[in-house]
DNA sequence: TTGCTATATGTCGATGAGCTACTTATGCTG
DNA sequence: CAGCATAAGTAGCTCATCGACATATAGCAA
């Protein structure tokens, strides 16, 4: 799962949101790194609708356009604890050996540099 | 950046490798999650080489052919840490934010299902 | 001795998520 | 009335990854 879907999906933990206030949400989640381009969101959309992990929950009618909203379903709920699970192993192997290269420091660069 | 990219630059944080060690430690360090395909990596090498992230340590001839070893610079080892923090926040988000919808299963239920 | 697996490096073409750019439309504000 | 925010969407491109293929040696098992 690639970082605009993972923020797509997180921005809807808290409740259904139509596509524009997704971008927002994502992009606020994200602190302003995600800004999610109308491309990508509405394709992503209907993939993930597909895929099942997000569902249509509402359809009105506002100035003539329809206004979809969209909330996650189980099986996206799940993935997205699963990814989040992944990445914070993923990163916990980094900044975990971080710690361990600063205790030798002085060795590893000899050995590195 | 990507999870095999990552995985790879992880690789290389107790020293250099080469190619196909480089694989078999990636596998080892996701518990056997990412699987790199040899086009994958080389194709990374060169690309991360390009972008200054790693660099060709060593180079010795081995049955007539080349074995060639990479390692971190200063600046793959950055870009892996930066990296990391920032896959760590991204995991938080979602993983503090399931403690709070446990606490509010009903209400959330009722809501969303 | 034949064939499989591991080791090892590499290329080529397809796939697929995401990006850029564009289109359309309303409402609000300076 | 120009421009920005809101709002939804499409078309074509890029780029990392993947699958399949090519090549070569060493070692082991049938």
């Amino acid at each position: 799962m690639r970082e605009p879907t993972y923020f797509l999906l997180a921005s809807l933990l808290d409740g259904p949101l139509h596509g524009y206030a997704i971008i927002q949400r994502a992009a606020e989640l994200s602190d302003g790194r995600v800004r999610m381009a109308t491309g990508t969101l509405y394709t992503a959309l209907d993939r993930l609708t597909a895929e099942g992990y997000v569902r249509l929950v509402s359809e009105e009618i506002v100035n003539g356009r329809a206004r979809r909203s969209y909330g996650l379903t189980e099986s996206g709920s799940a993935a997205l604890r699963a990814e989040a699970t992944r990445m914070a192993a993923a990163a916990e192997l980094v900044t975990r050996r971080e710690v361990r290269s600063r205790r030798g420091a002085a060795i590893r660069k000899e050995r590195l540099a």
